[in-house]
DNA sequence: GTTACTGTATTAACAGAGTTGATACAGTTG
DNA sequence: CAACTGTATCAACTCTGTTAATACAGTAAC
């Protein structure tokens, strides 16, 4: 379910946590989908559970997925109005988009970059 | 010059890096500018000059900067063409696009921000 | 209840990176 | 030479990342 580049220097956690930041982001994983196990996923990766549990709580402190003890983990709904969220990573947003614009990018490919992204479905209505 | 925050738990070599970067980028710093000597700027921060130099050299790592032993180090020239940079920053700037959008941003306020911004005029022509 | 799953918490241990500081070296300028 | 510049090296320390061994508690199915 989940493939990690050999080649990358990051901690492992990290890695873990951006990639089911990227399928969650992206739509393929839906709102209520079950993340595999810690003990499954570490066993699979051949890593200690304790860092996939790292990578979870991160992604929960996130807002992307919250678990229950007994049951799993679980990708979150509702997604909409999470203003601290969005207020953190617009700040990150805006110093890079003038870090791009300063080393010559032309800002109409920001623009078209924006446009063409489709923007995922509320899967709760 | 430069100003730290106190509450930053950031380490002190990547503030001072961010610090510069932004005012490098805001257009504030323009090509040709000398940047404080590691020592001066270490006495003024009261912080160790090996502080300062380390985030010099990162500064010119990025290629914001250049050093010159015995001269001081110097805002680049040119910033145009740098693919790498370009594509560095620009797989970060998608991630994070990709990231508000889900969380309920709208498009048009992306599209907005980027419009708005000013695009700093090339100081080489 | 028992069994077998779940996530979580705690502690220890270790390797490695990060960070700072003191010092010496080398180039530039006047 | 004197006074400035950036650079290199070394040591000391802190912090992070990672693994490991447990233990605890909630959930589900039998």
């Amino acid at each position: 379910m989940i493939e990690l580049k050999s080649g990358d220097s990051k901690p492992l956690y990290e890695q873990v946590l951006a990639e089911f930041k990227r399928l969650i982001v992206s739509g393929a994983l839906l709102s209520g989908s079950k993340l595999p196990s810690v003990r499954e996923l570490a066993t699979q990766l051949t890593m200690n559970p304790n860092t996939i549990a790292r990578a979870y709580r991160e992604l929960e402190t996130m807002g992307y997925c919250y678990s229950v003890p007994g049951k799993g983990s679980f990708v979150s709904e509702g997604q909409q109005q999470k203003a601290y969220q969005q207020q953190q990573l617009l700040a990150q947003w805006l110093t890079l988009s003038k870090e791009l614009l300063y080393w010559g990018l032309d800002k109409t490919e920001l623009l078209t970059a924006i446009e063409k992204m489709e923007v995922p479905h509320d899967s709760s209505t």
